[in-house]
DNA sequence: AGTTGAGTTGACTGATCGCTCAAGTCGGTC
DNA sequence: GACCGACTTGAGCGATCAGTCAACTCAACT
């Protein structure tokens, strides 16, 4: 029987993973099967049950390494060479346009369909997932603190960072199921029109933000 | 005598469209077993054969109730009694609200959700996913040109209303993964902050024209 | 009364699912 | 060289999957 030399302790381990994060992304976590994971990581079942309890903890892990990449494999590529904060928002944003227009759009944000494919997901599962949004969201947060002198004083910057990830979640949706990046290109169109519209109240042609607000009255209803 | 008299109602067809289409919802398509579906609809799975080819065309049709009862299973009940059309649009988003709280975050929009979960549907499921989409964009376009004169008049009223669903789908995700429904009432409320200001921007000199809320669209489809 | 066929029944199939485990194979340590 | 234990091997487990099928029921029509 031909046998080969064994790898160094992490190798297994860590081929697993990404090869699971690799399918998940491409099959979603229910319809990847663990004798897929094990033919393209070429590792035999015995040794992913040595590492991992179950499938559901091949998942996690996947997830813990999704949540520490953020800063260095989402993010600082995204950020390359572009200081402005807000412009920062919309770099990341353009990022996952090209996750989109590489694969046909077909595939999105992975934790996003994670998300909305496991129905009821176990506590541990689901803190994960709400993690990643978490951290995405400060993320965007940390650009809106940067460019705060250039929103309005009453923005409510954590809200509107949630709302840069629901914009983002939701065009991925949209051009995913249409197969058409227009789709994703109109969302983030929408927001940028949100924005100008933000950035140009906080800056009235004098002085500071006076009072509450320099509208008169409400909407009409 | 007309032969054309179908002989009693057979009901099996519907309650198996109709179970199926709780159990996608509460479950998802690739978690819900075609016996789940059996045993729920209290049928045997020759009868389900009998009338559909197989699991897909059960998803099939289930997708086509959906479009079909757009207008009188959520327009109509969400519109009912509120008939400002920039209003009805928030009516609507209400509407996944209450589904969200109904069953503490856990259920939202089953075509969003369908929609990720099937990473690579075949052409006639995308098909009617995405005419799904589009009716519900429509209706919000709808909306929105009974309030055109309120709306800048370079408004792209397509792309704003594919930017409703955009938001309401992303706040579904978030609201979902948090289980708590303050992530899509954020969503919501910066929706709002953007139409608020679409508003304010189309009355330079206000007034009250006569006859404004009284137009009529024409007919949706 | 006889014929027809849409609709129903439920045991059954082969494939695949996540997972187990006894039997190894090594490098490290003494 | 002996031993230990982390890691690997792969056949195989019971459960479940979507789907099949021959036999049956019974109302409608001749």
């Amino acid at each position: 029987m031909i046998t080969q030399g064994r790898r160094s302790p992490p190798d297994t381990r860590m081929r697993l993973v990404l090869t699971a994060m690799q399918l998940f992304w491409e099959k979603g976590y229910g319809s990847t099967s663990v004798a897929d994971v094990l033919k393209a990581a070429r590792v035999n079942s015995g040794s992913l049950y040595h590492f991992f309890p179950g499938k559901q903890d091949l998942l996690l892990a996947v997830l813990d390494l999704y949540l520490g990449g953020i800063r260095e494999m989402l993010l600082e590529p995204a950020w390359h060479g572009v200081e402005d904060p807000v412009e920062r928002i919309f770099a990341l944003l353009a990022r996952y346009r090209r996750s989109l227009t590489d694969t046909e759009c077909t595939y999105g944000c992975p934790i996003g369909s994670l998300a909305l494919e496991l129905h009821e997901p176990d506590l541990p599962v689901r803190e994960r997932l709400a993690a990643n949004f978490t951290a995405w969201i400060a993320a965007i947060e940390g650009c809106l603190e940067d460019a705060a002198d250039r929103l309005p004083a009453d923005c409510n910057r954590r809200e509107l960072a949630a709302f840069v990830l629901t914009t983002m979640e939701g065009g991925v949706m949209q051009a995913r199921t249409y197969r058409r990046i227009e789709s994703f290109d109109g969302a983030v169109h929408q927001l940028r029109a949100y924005f100008d519209r933000l950035l140009r109240e906080a800056r009235p042609d004098s002085g500071p933000q006076a009072g509450s607000t320099h509208h008169r009255r409400k909407q009409q209803r």
